[in-house]
DNA sequence: TGATTTTAGTTACAAATGTAACTATAAGTA
DNA sequence: TACTTATAGTTACATTTGTAACTAAAATCA
């Protein structure tokens, strides 16, 4: 399936899966930072912190990580800085008060939420659009494939 | 192709596909961290300093870059590095002195190249064998077109 | 040839990220 | 209830990574 024998000496850092996936992914990475970092001077973290509060108001901050893989302490911080920059509120839980509720605010945070969205929707059209149609649809599912392969891996005895 | 439409309140940064990437590459980059940070402490430059020496050796710092797209200043910190631990030489260029011809040294270097890539290579097969062979040829292709879309997008009219 | 610009690679500093320890609260248990 | 353990989230520190400035050598050019 790829260049690569078994044979040390022939080894090509080029055809090697997770080399390509590393790559493309930080290709894709600068190419949406346009629709947010640039312009809205945030974070990946903060900007999926966004995402996930948009999408979900209310969510704690544990919650967010169950939902993006994302470490506690990046999501501590980038929701610290999005709460300093009247982007994110927070509000107590009512029966545990190490919990605090998190959401965009109304008009600062919703509003951003609102503007980015679009752009990065955008990005990935423009991206998607030079595939053919059912190569869009093979992409996703194989990449939900792979995912599921590399997370059974993970667990003893995949 | 995805459950995104263009109403903010609607996104799922879940099907979003640079985030989905994103997560594959770092699940694929653990993954493979077992065949190297872990045995033999290299960070994920080093072993693709290794892995590119250990294919084309006596290149440049230079060289390396232009085959790996990697940071320069990256590759100097992980030549460096791997140089003190005796496992790369450098050699003078006969025809310019600025630059130095890398190589894995002959015991340490290419023993611990030969080390690695077969656990890197069984890492990839265990992780494809999980899709069926057709599945696996279009992965790869698709990869292929999607890092060539995501490059023609960065220059000026993509 | 001498002056200027470019290139290879390194060093120094700043920013981002990861890891561990900590605080506060809640839950479990005897 | 008192005591222990677990959980949510933060803080502090170490490590990694990125950016800019720098050095040395080579190439260009007048």
């Amino acid at each position: 399936m790829n260049k690569n024998t078994q044979a040390p000496e022939d080894f090509e850092l080029e055809s090697f899966l997770p080399y390509r996936l590393s790559l493309l992914s930080n290709t894709l990475s600068e190419g949406i930072a346009v629709a947010y970092r640039k312009p809205f001077d945030l974070s990946v973290t903060e900007w999926r912190v966004i995402a996930v509060l948009g999408r979900f108001p209310g969510l704690t901050a544990s919650e967010i990580r169950l939902r993006t893989a994302m470490d506690k302490v990046a999501i501590s911080r980038a929701v610290k800085r999005l709460q300093a920059r009247g982007l994110v509120e927070r509000s107590e839980h009512r029966e545990d008060r190490r919990r605090a509720h998190l959401k965009l605010s109304a008009s600062r945070g919703r509003n951003l939420f609102r503007r980015i969205v679009p752009r990065a929707l955008e990005y990935e059209n423009r991206l998607l659009s030079k595939l053919a149609p059912e190569d869009q649809h093979l992409l996703l599912r194989l990449v939900s494939k792979l995912q599921q392969a590399a997370d059974s891996l993970k667990s003893p005895e995949g």
